[in-house]
DNA sequence: ATGGATTGAGACAGGATTGGTATCGATGCT
DNA sequence: AGCATCGATACCAATCCTGTCTCAATCCAT
């Protein structure tokens, strides 16, 4: 069978235009460099060059194979590197999926360090809530998952990657956005936009919590699903919203954002999760950089706009 | 250093997920299969499969390196291919020069044949008057020369590939062209559109011994050098012309192409030259070719069309 | 013209590599 | 629990590859 060093022989011998000279560059004598070109023209069924005893040409056919024989150990080279980028987790594919707040700020976030940090590895994204998450890492639909406590699965491993404070989001003009922080006593009586229980659960709970932790009764108005939705109606005048801090950075105009004064222990967590057994070298390098931008991307303390 | 034996194990293990169906894929025993396939991935640096002693597994970076060592084992194929096909002057490349009056039969016929017969050979056509032809072929510039007598040149071989006869070019409705074959009596007086004896030399002379031999004297009138302007002029009547009979396949309208009923004896001569040298199977796949169409192409003797 | 230098090829020995056989350890199934 | 299957390992024989020495052919210089 054809062999590689035979080509890379030749290739040297066909360079050169010299055997002796070529045998240096390739760290052998004459002699088994001269056997291994023969053995390829053996092999080929073809004459490639020409030795005249005094100087070597190549032959038309020699000329045809050259840059074929070029390409090949390009190629090859390539192949190594491929794979060894491939080892080394800087080369893959990697399916994520991620809850919907999770598109406003963490997300493009990532996707940027991960695009700076790893160009060759690709990404497909999912958007989908938590429990459909477990279901898409168990079925390996996705590799990572960034998704809202609670939950819990077998063969599922988790950390904590974000923890924000929820902020309130009120219209430019609204009373209460001359102030520093909000109190309960502000809140109290006040237009709330509500999530749903169904589409934003975890959000529903977590405002749930915060008024009943500050025994607050505001005038709950609407259950919106995004967000951005939310937002909508902040800007509009509907009424103020409880939102996590990082969508603050949304930038719909006519919001400003105050934090709570009171609440702290309750916070907007976001884990990623990923199969216990899954031991690839790209869903750790990905992981690493969605840590490193945890830490050092954004103070997660309220902090005013 | 890589070798491609390995890259074909791991394929072959690749694609049956199985050493023992792969090793017999590959005639050869498991052992050294598995062997071959460590020597890949400590080569690379990189665990291509995962073995579960029950089931043979892709890691992701065997996933990437797969299709990257197929293309490679399917490169060498096609490198083994060119090269033998070039060893066998069916791919290659081979410069041609040819006389202008080649242009309108010969040429295009064998360009045809060479493209049914040697797809793969590329030619490289330049037209250029004999005595040029002699010195492309000595600086390489050209490879084959289709040329008209007499030439000689050191270290240049010849054979003659066709010889026909000259026959008469008349206006459809000049008197002579109600004769079968023209005697020269027929010509005697008769307005005859000539050759330049500059541009056309050869041409010039063939017709001027066919007079000689025939001891008649036409009026000569203008000196031309191609021939489908010669024919331009026998078409709107200025006069008749003598064309190689070639030439009458040129299908000019309005004219009509007459034996001559003299001088048997002077034909039309094209040789085909070489570099004596030149041992290329290319050229020699060229020229069997040429000598092919020269045989069975065409009668050499006039017809009446 | 003739001797020296250079070039590529051939002969041969030693060492590395490859493929085969026998066997082991692990895992899944009955 | 025992058997079958599968990949890995150990070991051996054959082959292949490499390096040294040498030769034939050619070119160049004297």
């Amino acid at each position: 069978m054809l062999q590689l060093t035979q080509v890379r022989c030749f290739v040297a011998v066909a360079e050169e235009c010299h055997f002796g000279r070529a045998a240096a560059r390739l760290n052998m004598t004459q002699p088994p460099l001269s056997r291994q070109v023969q053995l390829l023209e053996h092999e080929l069924g073809v004459e490639l060059l020409e030795r005249t005893s005094r100087s070597v040409r190549l032959t038309q056919a020699g000329t045809v194979f050259l840059p074929e024989a070029r390409r090949l150990l390009r190629s090859t080279e390539d192949a190594v590197q491929a794979a060894r980028r491939a080892g080394r987790g800087a080369l893959g594919q990697i399916a994520i999926g991620f809850t919907p707040s999770n598109s406003y700020d963490f997300l493009p976030r990532l996707i940027s360090a991960l695009r700076a940090d790893y160009p060759d590895v690709e990404l497909m994204l999912e958007e989908m809530i938590t429990r459909d998450q477990l279901a898409a890492l168990a079925s390996h639909r996705i590799d990572l998952a960034f998704m809202r406590p609670p939950f819990e699965a077998a063969g599922i491993r988790s950390r904590r990657v974000l923890a924000e404070r929820m902020v309130a989001a009120l219209p430019a003009d609204h009373p209460l956005a001359a102030r520093d922080a909000l109190t309960p006593a502000d809140l109290e009586g006040q237009e709330l936009i509500m999530y749903s229980i169904l589409g934003s659960g975890y959000f529903h709970d977590i405002v749930h919590r915060l008024l009943v932790s500050a025994n607050i009764r505001p005038r709950l108005v609407h259950h919106l699903t995004q967000i951005h939705a939310v937002l909508s109606m902040v800007k509009t005048g509907v009424g103020m919203a409880l939102i996590p801090e990082s969508a603050s950075r949304l930038g719909i105009g006519n919001v400003i954002c105050r934090p709570l004064a009171f609440g702290e222990e309750i916070a907007v967590e976001l884990f990623m999760a990923h199969r216990a057994d899954d031991a690839s070298l790209v869903l750790e390098n990905v992981m690493a950089v969605a840590a490193k931008i945890a830490e050092t991307g954004r103070p997660s303390t309220p902090s005013i706009p």
